[in-house]
DNA sequence: CCCCGATATGACAGCGCTGTCTTATTTTAA
DNA sequence: TTAAAATAAGACAGCGCTGTCATATCGGGG
């Protein structure tokens, strides 16, 4: 068996099979109006017998659409950014977009990124945390001009599109349900400093014991990095501590998987002798055992309308002053790894 | 602040600035040879003062690199494929290429797979399983002329790089472990039937029991799909037999995560009353406790390696007849979740 | 001293499209 | 009925590069 190469069929191919000229193509190809039915009606015939589709490249040169949309992402790995891709790409397919990810690692990777931004014209781009709050790359992009969009970012920038989810109140509202439960020694594992929601978490775990007369230790919050290592570092922390914590509120839920791992090497029994809950509903939460009690963020609701703000029909006032905005609901996930201290 | 757009600067810019031609610009973008040193310095120096970079679009229009390879997935999620991503990227960032992601969902989606090889020139493709022994896309891709990879893959294609490990080996190997700890009621939870390696596990399996004359049930053997799910109803169908097995091997680790867990809800001690092992260590395997015994499948190598043979400097005969060929060494990864029965 | 290959550079066309402008043919409003 | 607006289609240039071919210079070997 062997294969010819199918070399592609060119607009002008098109254009003289079915008797038009390019232009007319172009038109029928970019659903501009101004096109009679019956040529369209040729001209997508003969388009379909060449099997003949548009070069991106040549649009991309010719046009003002690249037809290519950006993900820049810190690192590709983890559930989230697995969630956003996945959404992301979707959306793309459907819109006819083809994606482009890039990886910039460590606070502004202002070289990588200016290499980029040059060499691709990006009909949009998508940051997601954290990078969608390195002032660097913020910055570059507005410089060049593509319009943005931001996933889970901490501080405004009314010139992008925006997805967000109340991490304060999510946390506060997850600190609020644990005190529910009849828990006043409640630790706190805090997320990785270099991401915004870390902040605001830490923020909501903090106001709400403080809401609700419970004393703020800090003995009982440590530091974290988001990372389930990292999880079992703090777990392993506060277990040496004098009195241990009734609950554990860590900013992830993969650090709650490893306080999960470390209790039960531990012989400490979940939820019973300790309560734990995390943030993000990853796919962790209910691989382990006891799942976990976590915040749900619709990551995938997220990225949808992302992209829709950024790329979407209205084509928004991305290109101008405003960009549009969305504070997307979170949910708490209840599940099996709290015990009600007031049963 | 107000950012004024960049408008980026174009080769012949640079070109007049140098004071040379355009092609003498081209050629140093090109590493071709045959440019003298100071002119290639005055215009490496004018570049970077206009901070040019050539336009991908114009390149792959003009010329016959694209400087884009893509990597189709069937589902963009999980570990594996965050793993393949995760390197493929680095792979590309080193080389200087570009990565669009493409989903192909289902057994020959021919309509997307037609338009995005006629609508991007890519410069290699990078296939994950299940969609590397799918041969509608394989023959597609043959058709098209792009030198392709394949990570995982089933059936061999000489004229397509492929980078494998020895599924059939691996699992007659951790079978035959599960045996030398003692286990004789060993039960096989199959993978996902569209992915190739699924039948070599399986055949690994039955080979190594009846290599050491421990009759094969079918009963013992039941279908998976590579989802916790489905890890999880198979344990259900297991723990409803009338002889529960010593030992479960998992055609995956999300599968066997899946059983630990129901084995959790039954009470059943893990490795105490049952072992589990899977394959692949994927991230759940150190995430659950007791951690997973399983086989590790050095994934981030295989798939720089596929990227490093597809588009590598020996530029290979991946163009022509045969194409590189590697099978990387799997390893099995000895944790909690397996016990001794002759201790 | 001349010819040859290696080295160095540029002119020019054209990759496959789209933007702009022009021309022609309706339709609509007044 | 007639000007104005909407509709329909094409000619043409050019996006920013690279391939090809032509040209020019240089250092040897014969």
């Amino acid at each position: 068996m062997s294969f010819v190469k199918t070399k592609n069929a060119t607009m002008s191919d098109v254009a003289k099979l079915a008797g038009v000229s390019m232009k007319t193509v172009s038109r029928v190809f970019n659903n501009e109006k101004y096109v009679s039915q019956d040529k369209k009606d040729k001209i997508l015939e003969a388009a379909a017998e060449l099997n003949f589709k548009p070069s991106l490249q040549a649009r991309g040169l010719a046009g003002h659409k690249s037809y290519i949309v950006g993900l820049f992402v810190d690192e590709p790995s983890g559930d989230y950014i697995s969630k956003v891709l996945r959404s992301t790409l979707r959306a793309c397919g459907e819109a006819g977009y083809h994606l482009v990810v890039e990886v910039l690692k460590e606070r502004g990777d202002e070289a990588k990124l200016r290499r980029v931004l040059n060499s691709i014209r990006f009909d949009g781009v998508v940051l997601s945390p954290p990078i969608c709050d390195d002032l660097v790359v913020l910055n570059a992009l507005r410089a060049s001009g593509v319009p943005t969009a931001r996933i889970g970012p901490g501080l405004d920038a009314p010139d992008m599109v925006q997805v967000q989810i109340d991490d304060y109140r999510a946390a506060y509202e997850m600190t609020e349900y644990l005190i529910g439960k009849g828990h006043k020694r409640i630790a706190f594992i805090k997320g990785d400093p270099n991401h915004a929601c870390s902040m605001e978490r830490e923020r909501g775990y903090v106001r709400a014991l403080q809401g609700h007369g419970i004393p703020v230790s800090y003995d009982l919050m440590v530091p974290g990095m988001f990372s389930f290592a990292s999880g079992r570092a703090a777990a392993e922390t506060l277990f040496a501590g004098a009195v241990r914590p009734t609950a554990i509120f860590a900013a992830n839920d993969e650090m709650a998987a490893g306080v999960l791992a470390v209790a039960r090497e531990r012989g400490i029994q979940v939820p019973s002798e300790l309560s734990i809950v995390g943030f993000d509903d990853d796919a962790v939460a209910t691989v382990v055992s006891p799942a976990l009690t976590t915040v749900r963020q619709p990551v995938e609701e997220m990225a949808a309308a992302a992209f829709e703000m950024l790329m979407g029909d209205e084509a928004d006032g991305v290109e101008d002053g405003q960009a549009g905005r969305r504070t997307h609901a979170y949910e708490i996930r209840v599940r099996e790894s709290v015990a009600d201290l007031k049963g």
